[in-house]
DNA sequence: AATGAATGAGGATTCATTCAT
DNA sequence: TATGAATGAATCCTCATTCAT
């Protein structure tokens, strides 16, 4: 019977992930310490370990909780879904850049981690497969044209965390354009 | 005397670089020790700092190792250079896609790195825009397009990283008829 | 909950610096390891770098200690008070002769620790010329005659460290006469 | 049958002598790395091995010479030589007492460096205990009387350290006061 | 005689994790 | 439930010393 309710366990654990969120993007997995995380949750060493068995594990969390977000934002089958992918990268207030950039680095040596984030692009190829399926005239293979799509969507990722003046609107015009070549 | 040649000197530091751009590439900066350098490259700790004053410092010294060698590519002013450069990246004998990865995220964090893959970003959308010039249709500015195909390249590694069985073939094909479409 | 009482703190804090004093005072402060303070006071590494960020800041801290022991036993305004402090050097149990000469060592060296010993023996000569005031005869003038005393204590620390069997009654005997003659 | 003659091989040694007493002066003793004194003497590493076997040879090498001047400057038999010796801390061209200080820490530690160290205040002790012999009041032994004047010189020394201005005059013409009531 | 590249044990410090309260 | 004092292995780096040339 648990002393609290499942909605406080729920909040505590987002108040945990969204601190380990803030400081790994700002220092990346490695150079943030746990004592730096409590620090900035606010709860003690102790309590953090209530709710996540390691670092490591927090680090996991942490990317199926991106992966989820992004598998979101696609699987509502608007057709202009993928551009608006492209324009949330640029906005100020949406500052997970950072944390995929870490994502990825991690991804090389986990295979947990690297499982999740491909499984990510898996999901993302499926539904834009779908929409593109029949629209795309003769020649064009949706498989291979859509992993393009992808790598300009991580490309800009890129782009944007190494340079905050990136001006988004033309790079999207740009994609939009090259893309309304081929439909 | 031990006064040694340059030779041996510049072969005693391209040494431990390369060694400590395996262990990098394989284990990312941060779970790759002192150590392990030390084992791969097969001379004593000391030596290192004798090369290197700090960690930081290797890991600047091989972040502009590796700028340095993507600017050389794009320098050769071949039509083709930039499909090359796609092509390059799914060549087994090219490790340099998870350190790529790594880079990227120390990036954020230190303001050194992120300047030189900045640079090294700044560069390549240089000569490429050289290429292009005169070369587009009304209505395309060449500064977003070239993001465009720099994006496509890195999100590229990132793929490959996670699936070396991606069709690298098709990929750089299929870029290859969107340019087409354009020019 | 192990928030724990600030006598234990203190408790703590005081054992761990007197721990650090005796080894300091037995081989020097860079013969001295960390390991060393951590088995002499019997807890872990890192529990005495929550206390003290650095060994450099322990050094400061028993400096600080001592200066403060002295001027307290000058601060009791006794007439005698100055032969005492001289009496007090040949007692087997203060071991701090020891320490005092490594003090010195460090304070060529560390301006924070020439500082603070060149504050100890201004408050002792303040003190001292507040108590001869009035008692000198003409043509003495209480500074230097300060200062010869506070050479005669620096001097018996020295003597007393490299000799223990050194008559301090004999010593004290002497510096007593000597001062007589004057007042 | 020696390469290089003798005379070469004094001058080497007292070249590297001094450039180590010049750092230990700065540094202290474990502060100084052998990398500084080779620096600071201009030959290498290897060299400065040959001629002491170790940083602790040299150290005590240091010591001894330090010793021998102190003994020579008394050995002369001037009815003031105490008072020179007194005068002579005050000289800028003299920066030897902070070497002093360092000794006096080592001399903690190493008996080699204490015995050393108190044979130095010995010899003094025997050389002014000759000098006075006769001269004093009754009750005055010349022994303590001495040890005080030695105290008073070793204290003269820490506080030159600490206070470059100190007025060395002054505090001579008091001391020389202290003793002409005596004799 | 002289060099300085090379060694590697040892040093200070950090940090993920535990557990008594 | 929650705390934060306590742990100690692991990390980065230094430095006295050696030895091939």
């Amino acid at each position: 019977m648990p002393r609290v309710s499942e909605a406080h366990l729920n909040a505590r654990r987002q108040q945990i992930l969204d601190a380990a969120a803030a400081c790994f993007a700002r220092e990346g997995f490695h150079r943030t310490s746990m004592q730096d995380i409590v620090r900035e949750c606010g709860v003690s060493a102790g309590l953090v370990y209530r709710y996540f068995a390691s670092k490591d594990e927090m680090i996991e969390a942490i990317v199926g909780e991106w992966h989820s977000h992004r598998v979101a934002a696609l699987s509502v089958p608007l057709d202009r879904a993928y551009l608006e992918l492209l324009r949330e990268i640029g906005r100020p207030e949406a500052p997970d850049g950072r944390l995929a950039l870490q994502v990825w680095a991690e991804s090389v040596r986990s295979p947990e981690i690297r499982a999740l984030s491909r499984g990510n692009v898996d999901a993302m190829r499926d539904a834009l497969v779908a929409q593109l399926e029949g629209a795309l005239p003769a020649g064009f293979d949706p498989d291979p044209l859509v992993r393009v799509m992808i790598a300009i969507y991580q490309g800009l990722i890129v782009q944007t965390v190494w340079d905050e003046n990136l001006d988004n609107d033309a790079f999207v015009r740009t994609v939009a354009a090259l893309i309304a070549r081929i439909l």
